[in-house]
RNA sequence: GGUCUCGUAGCUCAGCUGGAUAGAGCAGCUGACUUCUAAUCAGCAGGUCGCAGGUUCGAGUCCUGCCGGGAUCACCA
C-alpha cells in the first residue's frame, strides 16, 4: 500500500461536481448505472406519466463498435410512452444529458441509446474505488450461512471427485461471506457403516500389523489400499462360488465384514479400538490433504454420532400427517402430489434409514447454528435424495426449510472413462496436487529464471501456480455441469488458466514496486483511454458479481470474471504506458489503476482459495 | 417407463433477469521482446447455438414436442 486517497479529496470533487448541475443529487454517486436507472425511471415518469420501477431499466455496457460507455434499452417503454423507439431514444437522452451531470452525451441506433460519461468521471470513481481497501466486499447483512463440503467415508483416501466438491465448497463459503454473511464450514464424515468394516476387515486378515509409521505411508492410503484388497477377494470368493454353481450365494468375506459391523454396532471393545485407529490413520491423511489444499472446517459431525437422530421427527410428522405407519410397523411418506415417490423412513424394525438419518442431523445443524441459509455441496446422483429431504422438512414445517439449498455438480470424467474407487481407478487427490506443481516447477525452469526467487520462496511460488492451475480449472467451469478433467489441460498455465491470472497480478505488483511511492493528484485526468475506460467498467461489477455468485450458488461466476479483468489488464499493460505516460496526471491515474487491478484479482483469487506468487 | 439434467467452433468452456453482427481459451496458421515481466499482446481461419414448432418489436436465452448423452427412481450411505 502506497498511499490512500484521503476521505476529503472525495469530498472536494463532490463539492465541484454539485455545483453544476444534477440537483436530484447531493452527492457522487459511484455506481453510475445506478444513476441512469434513476434518472431513466425518473425521465419517464416526468415525461409520459408512466411509473416504471428501476429495476426495469436496462443499462449495459455499450458494445465496443459502438460510441459511447453505457447503453440504455428503451423498447420495454415505448408502450408507455406511445412512441417510435428512436423518437423515445432521443427524448429520454436529451432528458438524461442535462439532468445526469456524468453524462456528457449520447446517440441512438434504432433502440439503443447509447451514453457517453463524461471524461472527468472515470477518475472520480477510480479514485472512490482505490479508496476502499476491501472494494467488492459487502457489509455484514446480519445473516448466517452453513457450508457443508467434501464429507468423505473413512475408508479411502481424497479423490478427483472430492476436489470439485472440496473447491466448489470452499469457494462458495468466501463467497457467501463476501457477501455479507457469516459462514461456517462444516462436513459429515461417514465415519460408519459396511464399507468401513470391509477395508478394517482386509487389514486385519492381511495387514500384518502395518501402520502408516512402519510404512511411512500416509494413514487414508494405507487403509484405502485394504479396501481394494477386501473388494479383490470378494470379487474372488463371488467367481469361485459361481464357477461352484452357486449363484445366489454369499461370499464369506462379506458375511464377516456383515458380522464386524453387527459387533460394531453391539460396541464389542475391540473391533471399537480397532475402527478408531484405523479412522485415526485417515484422519492424519486428510487433515494433510485439506492443508495442502488450503481449506478447513468449523465444525465435524461424525456419522457414527448421528445415525440414529431423527426418530423424533418421524414422531412429529406423524402426528402431523407428513408420515404413516403401514402394517408392518414401518413408516412411510407419500410424496407423489410433489412428483416424487413414496418413500420408507423408518423400517419395521424400528431402525432408521439415510433419509431419517439426514433430517436429525439438519434439524441438529439448525440448532447448533440457526441458520438462514444451509447449503450442502453433494454431487447430481443425490439430487432426488435432497428433493426429497427438503420436502419433507418442508412439510414438518420447519422454520429453516426455505433456506436450505443442495449445491449439486455433476460428475468428474476422465477421458479414460469413469473412475471406480473399488477398482482403485482414480485419480488421487495427493498424487494430483503433487503432479500439478512439478509441472509448474518444470515449466518455470523451462523459461529460465526470470523471477529472481529462490530456494523456498521459488518453491513456494512454484506450490502456487500449479494449485492455481488445478484450482481454476475445476472452478470454471458451472458447478451442474459434469466436467471433462483432461490431466493436460488442468495443468495449462497458459490462456484461460490461473496462473494467467496470477501473472496478471505480478505484473501489477512489479510496475507499482518500480514506481516507489507517488502521490499524485489524479483529478485533473480527463483522457481516459478506451483500454481504461474498459477496465474501470469491468472493475465497477466486480460487487455486483459477488452478489450475482451468492445468489445464483455459482463460483465459476468468480473465476469467469478474475480472467475477463486480467485479460483486460494484460491489454492495457501491453498498449499504454504506465510508468512513461504523457502527463504526471496520467502516471497516478494508471498506477492507482494498477493498484485496483492489482487488489480486485487477489481479492478475486481469494474467493477461489487461490493465492497469488509474488513473482512469476 | 417416470422424474431431473445437459446438448453453443475440431476440443474445453462463457453467454447476467429475452436485446445490436453469438464470445474466450486450446489446437492450426501469421506477426510483435535493446522498452513497465512475451506464463503476454495483435491478426487469420473456424458456429444450421441438437431438431421442429410456438410466444414477441426481438429467442442461444422463455414454452411445447421430438432426438442424443448423463443421473436417479434401494428397508445402501
Amino acid at each position: 500500500m502506497n498511499f490512500l486517497y484521503p476521505q476529503n479529496v472525495i469530498s472536494i470533487i463532490y463539492l465541484n461536481h454539485t455545483n453544476t448541475g444534477w440537483k436530484h443529487r447531493a452527492t457522487f454517486n459511484m455506481e453510475i448505472t445506478q444513476s441512469i436507472k434513476e434518472a431513466v425511471a425518473k425521465a419517464v415518469s416526468e415525461l409520459y406519466q408512466h411509473e416504471v420501477q428501476e429495476s426495469e431499466v436496462q443499462v449495459t455496457p455499450t458494445r465496443k463498435e459502438f460510441e459511447g460507455d453505457y447503453t440504455v434499452l428503451v423498447f420495454p417503454f415505448t408502450r408507455a410512452a406511445k412512441k417510435a423507439p428512436p423518437v423515445l431514444a432521443e427524448e429520454l437522452g436529451n432528458y438524461l444529458t442535462e439532468n445526469v451531470d456524468d453524462i456528457a452525451g449520447f446517440n441512438v441506433i434504432k433502440g439503443f441509446l447509447n451514453l457517453v460519461i463524461s471524461e472527468a468521471y472515470w477518475a472520480k470513481f477510480l479514485l472512490s474505488v482505490a479508496a476502499q481497501e476491501d472494494y467488492g466486499k459487502h457489509a455484514s447483512n446480519g445473516k448466517k450461512a452453513v457450508v457443508e463440503y467434501s464429507s468423505p467415508n473413512t475408508n479411502k483416501p481424497l479423490h478427483l471427485g472430492h476436489i470439485r466438491n472440496i473447491l466448489l465448497g470452499w469457494s462458495m463459503s468466501q463467497i457467501f461471506d463476501a457477501a455479507g454473511y457469516e459462514v461456517k464450514r462444516v462436513q459429515i464424515i461417514n465415519d460408519r457403516g459396511v464399507h468401513i468394516c470391509k477395508s478394517m476387515l482386509a487389514w486385519q486378515k492381511y495387514g500384518e500389523g502395518n501402520t502408516p509409521e512402519s510404512l511411512g505411508k500416509k494413514g487414508d492410503h494405507l487403509v484405502g489400499e485394504y479396501y481394494v484388497v477386501y473388494n479383490n477377494e470378494e470379487k474372488e470368493q463371488r467367481a469361485a462360488l459361481e464357477a461352484a454353481g452357486d449363484c445366489d450365494g454369499e461370499p464369506q468375506i462379506l458375511q464377516e465384514a456383515r458380522e464386524m459391523l453387527r459387533k460394531w454396532e453391539a460396541n464389542d471393545p475391540e473391533t471399537r479400538k480397532l475402527w478408531a485407529t484405523m479412522n485415526g490413520w485417515v484422519y492424519a491423511g486428510f487433515n494433510e490433504t485439506y492443508k495442502n489444499l488450503g481449506v478447513s472446517f468449523d465444525k465435524l459431525y461424525y456419522e457414527s454420532e448421528t445415525y440414529l437422530l431423527g426418530k423424533d421427527m418421524i414422531e412429529k410428522g406423524l402426528d402431523k400427517g407428513v408420515f404413516y405407519k403401514e402394517s408392518d410397523g414401518s413408516v412411510w411418506t407419500d410424496l407423489t402430489d410433489a412428483k416424487l415417490d413414496k418413500k420408507i423412513v423408518l423400517r419395521s424394525d424400528g431402525t432408521s434409514v439415510y433419509l431419517t438419518q439426514d433430517l436429525g442431523t439438519a434439524q441438529l445443524r439448525y440448532e447448533d447454528y440457526h441458520m438462514d441459509k444451509s447449503i450442502y455441496v453433494v454431487g447430481d446422483e443425490q439430487d432426488y435424495h435432497f428433493n426429497v429431504l427438503f420436502e419433507l422438512l418442508k412439510r414438518l414445517g420447519e422454520s429453516y426449510a426455505d433456506g436450505l439449498y443442495h449445491l449439486s455438480y455433476g460428475m468428474v470424467e476422465l477421458p479414460s472413462g469413469k473412475m471406480k474407487s473399488r477398482e482403485g481407478t482414480v485419480v488421487d487427490a495427493d498424487d494430483l496436487m503433487q503432479e500439478v506443481v512439478s509441472i509448474a516447477r518444470e515449466e518455470s525452469l523451462e523459461r529460465g529464471d526470470v523471477s529472481g526467487l529462490t530456494g523456498e520462496r521459488q518453491e513456494e511460488a512454484w506450490r502456487r501456480i500449479g494449485m492455481a492451475a488445478l484450482k481454476f480449472h475445476m472452478i470454471r467451469v458451472t458447478p451442474r455441469k459434469k466436467m471433462l478433467f483432461d490431466p493436460k489441460e488442468s495443468v495449462d498455465i497458459q490462456g484461460q488458466s490461473g496462473p494467467f491470472v496470477q501473472y496478471s497480478y505480478v505484473r501489477t505488483k512489479s510496475v507499482l514496486a518500480k514506481a516507489g511511492d507517488w502521490d499524485i493528484d489524479i483529478s485533473a485526468y480527463q483522457t481516459p483511454q478506451p483500454q481504461e475506460k474498459e477496465l474501470l467498467t469491468i472493475i465497477r461489477k466486480y460487487p455486483d458479481t459477488i452478489l450475482e455468485a451468492a445468489k445464483n450458488y455459482d463460483p465459476s461466476l468468480i473465476a469467469n470474471y478474475a480472467y475477463e479483468l486480467a485479460k483486460s489488464y494484460n491489454k492495457f499493460f501491453h498498449d499504454v504506458p504506465i510508468l512513461r505516460a504523457e502527463t504526471e496526471a496520467g502516471k497516478g491515474f494508471r498506477l492507482t489503476l494498477t493498484q485496483v487491478v492489482g487488489r480486485v484479482l487477489t481479492s478475486a483469487l481469494d474467493l477461489l482459495g487461490i493465492e497469488v506468487p509474488e513473482r512469476m
